[in-house]
DNA sequence: GAGTGGTCTAGACCACTCG
DNA sequence: GAGTGGTCTAGACCACTCG
């Protein structure tokens, strides 16, 4: 079955073939596909061809591939949730931001320990205040480790996203972030920030991207306003192909 | 290369190659990595296992591919986080569960449109304790639709994470989960329940499992004790293979 | 028109699973 | 030993990009 046809490639209609039928309930949790070279012979189609489409399945979720035995129907990873930073709430479009300070702190060495920086003494600190409109939502404040001969633009202070302004300041590559999600109350300092009443909480979203080897390169921490800022985050893949 | 000699595949053993290189800041972020052709020739492979190999980088986020154009390196993508809700405080191994109360709400319209169950007006509350030792950290209420003969069982009821409850009581397969982070302050019963000082706020997850065709299945809300619960998430792919 | 990645084929050998 | 998925090849044609 040669369809060039029709422009959509032969293995990902079998994939959404094989999705449809999964949502639909036809094949069940559990069961067993038909194998690569029966899928092969139904199709009209190669077995690598086959295996393209499985494959995207596979990433899905929706099917789990076992070597010698076959491909299972499994259930989507409803558990494991991706929270875009960039779209939910936290850097997204319609915010507007604000450089409250940035600080170059020399021989620090207790602060620099206590951020991770090893080998440091000296540490950037940049502080943003986040607005929706009119109202402020939340404080960002960002620790960096200091890298000589790298300076970072006001540009960049004020519109990079955390991660983005990391890589920029850094000859180590960005390769993680861990993060941290909780809730605490607001200082009075913070209270007045976000225009908030003092015995508010916050939301609070602790960053920490790591170089390889687990060094850490920057630290970002996120003092939201409870009742203008919630996270977002769902199981489909947003890269998703399938 | 016929690599067969040591068991790791060569188009994995690229990949690692390439990895290392953009890792080490050898390949920078936006450079181009060789052709296809090239990398084929470098390594004495075929151009189809070269491809593999670059689709394992694309997928862990490192390069991005332009068909007509090449493969670019590209920063991974630090601001898709992954929160596991079965290994990041909810639903954790070391939690232990007591089940508080069980309700089927029959013809209350309602709460079911409420729920966005359309076509439904009965409803299945369940409402669990969880307990980290002896300390309760969150109380989860979970709605489900109603579904004519498919009971619960009282191991499900107790153990089953959310997801995998929805997929057992119901005909319509879950696939999707919109989940959303907040924080709200406890109300007095739930105060009693978390043993915790009324004025405490709570870390709030709700969860909404839908259907093809963004049919909601089920609602899941937990109130977590703001000490005793943090979510945690990392932009590191967790089935990464690489 | 030359170069690139995207799709696809028809074969091959392998390691693994299962009865 | 039969069946399965995993790896790999050496070819082909295509659509896209760029000068």
């Amino acid at each position: 079955m040669k369809s060039r046809e029709n422009l959509i490639p032969v293995y990902y209609r079998l994939a959404e073939d094989i999705k449809q039928q999964i949502e639909a309930g036809e094949l069940k949790d559990g069961e067993l596909l038909p194998t690569e070279a029966q899928l092969g012979e139904k199709y009209g189609i190669s077995r690598m061809t086959v295996r393209q489409g499985i494959a995207l399945l596979a990433e899905a979720g929706l099917i789990d591939t076992i070597k010698g035995k076959g491909s299972f129907v499994t259930r989507p990873r409803l558990n494991q949730l991706i929270i875009d930073l960039k779209n939910s709430g936290v850097n997204d479009e319609q915010l507007r931001y604000k450089l409250l300070s940035v600080n170059l702190i020399r021989n620090n060495l207790k602060l620099a320990s206590e951020l991770g920086f090893t080998g440091q003494s000296s540490v950037i600190t940049v502080k943003r205040l986040l607005f929706k409109g009119a109202q402020p939502v939340a404080i960002e404040e960002k620790f960096l480790r200091y890298q000589k001969g790298k300076p970072l633009l006001e540009t960049q202070l004020e519109y990079a996203d955390f991660p983005e302004l990391v890589a920029k300041h850094q000859e180590s590559v960005p390769v993680r972030n861990d993060t941290v999600i909780s809730v605490a109350a607001l200082l009075p300092e913070q209270a007045r920030l976000l225009e908030a009443d003092e015995v508010l909480p916050a939301l609070v979203i602790k960053q920490v991207i790591y170089a390889k080897g687990d060094n850490p390169l920057g630290v970002s921490i996120m003092i939201c306003h409870k009742d203008r800022f919630e996270l977002k985050a769902t199981s489909y893949p947003l890269s998703g192909r399938l």
